[in-house]
DNA sequence: ATATTTAAAGATAATTTTGTCTTTAATATT
DNA sequence: AATATTAAAGACAAAATTATCTTTAAATAT
């Protein structure tokens, strides 16, 4: 469904909207950990979250780190997408047509509709906070380690 | 939600179950131009789709070309994904766990539990000639051209 | 001020996906 | 049998994605 990138950027966000707070932020090596995912690469994917749209916020130097402001917190967790530059996932054609509309819909196309209607609705009222709420009520998970 | 490999792949099979029949077969030509796809890129992809699970069947020479026989029509267009390697877009999880599962659960899981649900009876059951049928109704289209 | 800690930025590399081109093999036509 | 037509097979190449490593800059603590 989403490219590696993108998933690395929705586990490492859900995972720092629970673990941080501006007064407690997370270390680059801490988030690779927890979500599996590789480090330098995440924290590209973490610099690209802090620079467009400001999903994440970052600070440097000692007890600097990373971290997920209240008002970030209450974003659609489509924001992440939208940052990733991969929102479009949730509006392309299945068959990848250019042209697929109403007007001129592809085999799939009526079929897809109220499926991909779920999954705009999904992704645009589900916030980050409310994903992070759920793992530390501990009936959801993130880590990805066996 | 596909690689271009697949989207291809759905493409081209679905053109060909339309256009074709053991009498009238389609040259990779015909095909590549009807569903704007690089010629010699389909070509690979249609043989591999002629290897796994015979949902295309070809011969060589003149009057040459590929088709699809009655029965392989009657295959859900999951088998097409199958062909591909990339059946597991249908189970995976979201946030691209490994281990993601009811007993653990990512945070996304519940929610898109449905989702998925609805988009694996669509592959599953919806059949490659009921998608050609509809083109043939002339209700839908499968050409990407302007 | 200096040293230390941390992310940002940038360069580079490995891998995978996507795409092309050439040669070979099969089938049909003459 | 020779020729033409078509897909199969294989080698190669370009582009995109994924990943690593090094250097720089910012912030803090000493």
């Amino acid at each position: 469904m989403f490219s590696k990138t993108t998933e690395y950027a929705l586990r490492a966000t859900i995972f720092i909207a629970q673990k941080s707070s501006e007064s407690n932020k997370l270390g680059i090596e801490e988030i690779s950990n927890a979500i599996d995912s590789p480090k330098s690469f995440t924290a590209k994917i973490l610099q690209a979250l802090t620079k467009n749209n400001n999903v994440v916020s970052s600070v440097r130097g000692p007890n600097g780190g990373f971290f997920i402001t209240e008002k970030a917190k209450k974003l659609p967790v489509r924001a992440i997408l939208k940052a990733m530059g991969e929102e479009d996932v949730l509006d392309k054609c299945v068959l990848g047509l250019k042209q697929c509309s109403e007007l001129q819909p592809c085999p799939m196309h009526a079929q897809y509709k109220p499926i991909k209607k779920q999954l705009k609705e999904l992704f645009g009222t589900k916030t980050i906070q409310q994903l992070a709420a759920d793992i530390k009520d501990g009936v959801v998970f993130i880590n990805n380690k066996k």
